[in-house]
DNA sequence: TTGAAATTTAAACAATTATTCAGTATAATC
DNA sequence: GATTATACTGAATAATTGTTTAAATTTCAA
């Protein structure tokens, strides 16, 4: 079937009078003679041969392209794609920023916001700023990270939120991981940390990174895991970790040492949240990020430009 | 009032959301946590500020655009633009191709249509193809042009029109103009001119073109109006003629001395015809055709690019 | 602080748009 | 020439979109 030069021409005469003069489909079917029908499906194929196009343009086209793209390919309910900074505090905070604007569209009094580890959440509190008090319930959904040598502690985050909200802090005082599985067991039987565990469990939002599995990987660094281990690791498929729960390329769980020592949340428990936000960027987190996402674990993403070009970029 | 750069973004990314993945308004509410008259809000204000444009592209996007925007000057029901030729045969051939191409889009089993007088109006017999036969009736509204030194015999329009498609003709046997107004009187009292206006005046479609007021007029060449008739009537504002009758350059009609010699369907009457299509150009045309639009006897216009390009450009 | 005006919101409603469906016509195949 | 696909049409219906309304919230001036 091909298109003769007359049938362009009406197709372009109906979606001027349709698109530039605001005509209904109905207005111009009596004006022209035609069936409202008949107008729907011209407009159809106007739109369909390429006679119509809709040209959307915004300041940072890039960005608003890879979101809606990223959207599209993992599912997800939103996505930020911030610029692009040199690795170092500016990555981070404009990673912040991205998840504040994020944020401060969604709060809404009487939620409770989920914050979990990692050094790009740490810059959060810098990046946020609200006019009005909301009362929101920050809380930590994973034990502490006993040390504090990243310059920030994570009890900070959810106190200093709840601080510039007007709202309170819910922290989890626990170890984010313990020694030995015996010692897990018991201290989820115990009271206080079952509360923390259900608080975590019922947050309308959760926070959260992903890392890689790599010698950069912050368990690895704090000694948590063991060379052998992240090799074992590795071997088994693993390509990145999020809330201490390792995942292959594809997005299943791995299983790993960390497993029976962890305190807190469960990674496959976010697939219940409403809102479960992966903030993060960079090439080294292009792949966990890709598999987290695969997984179906998080909703929402926040990364930078590079970063989202790069997912993508990746068709597997 | 001032638009954040925030804001242009998101609206950008429901735009893409919408336009470019074709999600609903509700569906795109409902991933990303707005109320679905927002989003509703939100697209409206990215059409407003020129987030969101449209495109239309036709091969011959010159005679589209002049079609939409003349609809809408002279609030038409249809406009059709052709193509510019010298001056001659092909200049006729190319209004009566747009006019054919038009009427059989038009064309259904038991309508009537009728035909005035003028030069173009002859060569749409030559122009009109049709694969099927219509049961149409094709009628002259004006007595028959005595004089047939114009190379055509206005009686044949109909007739051949008729056997193209496989309807009846219905013939109107009067001449256009007699001598005396007591003549017309006796005349128009005959029961078959009486039923020959009745037809006339009881056309689905008429096809009509118009009339300069100078040397060129065909009325002036065949002698129905003298040299001192036409100036008069230039000095009481005339601009054009159709179907006899005088217009000035608002549309209003002007007396003459042929109102009362002139037998067939008077001007005022194609107000109401669904569909009068008025069928001209040339730059002797120009005045004519506007003067006759304004006047709201004609509904359709079929005419040439150039001339169409004046007619936007007036703008008195 | 108070209270009037302006804005914003969500639900209900109205209008428009999109799809389905059944009937008709046309083309292709046997 | 009969028969099956294929394509087109418009009425009916379903879905979506747009507008109104009235209540809630915020803003601003007194």
């Amino acid at each position: 079937m091909n298109i003769s030069l007359d049938e362009h021409h009406l197709w372009a005469k109906i979606a001027k009078l349709y698109y530039e003069d605001d005509l209904t489909q109905g207005e111009i079917a009596k004006k022209l003679g035609y069936s409202r029908v008949k107008i729907h499906r011209i407009l159809r194929s106007a739109k369909e041969n390429g006679v119509v196009q809709v040209l959307i343009s915004a300041p940072d086209n890039g960005a608003v392209t890879l979101e809606s793209l990223l959207i599209k390919k993992y599912d997800l309910r939103d996505c930020i794609v911030v610029e692009d900074n040199p690795p170092g505090e500016d990555f981070y905070l404009a990673l912040a920023r991205g998840t504040a604007s994020w944020l401060k569209q969604h709060l809404q009094p009487g939620l409770r916001i989920g914050l979990g580890l990692g050094r790009t959440l740490s810059y959060l509190p810098n990046a946020f700023i609200t006019e009005k008090e909301i009362a929101c319930t920050f809380t930590e959904v994973t034990g502490a990270v006993s040390d504090h040598s990243w310059g920030f502690e994570s009890n900070n985050i959810a106190s200093q939120m709840a601080e510039i909200c007007g709202g309170k802090a819910e922290l989890f005082y626990a170890p984010t991981l313990v020694s030995t599985p015996s010692l897990k067991e018991q201290l989820i039987k115990e009271r206080s940390i079952k509360k923390a565990l259900e608080r975590a469990q019922s947050c309308d939002i959760v926070l959260q990174s992903v890392g890689p599995v790599d010698e950069t990987a912050i368990l690895f660094i704090h000694g948590y895991v063991s060379r052998m281990e992240m090799d074992e690791l590795k071997m088994s498929g693993a390509v990145g970790d999020a809330l201490g729960c390792y995942f292959d390329k594809s997005g299943n769980l791995v299983p790993s040492p960390i497993d029976g020592l962890m305190i807190g949340l469960h990674l496959s428990e976010l697939i219940d949240t409403p809102w479960s936000v992966l903030v993060g960027g960079g090439p080294e987190k292009v792949i966990p990020i890709d598999a987290a996402l695969k997984g179906g674990f998080f909703n929402v993403l926040v990364t930078n430009l590079k970063t989202a070009e790069q997912l993508a970029g990746k068709d597997d």
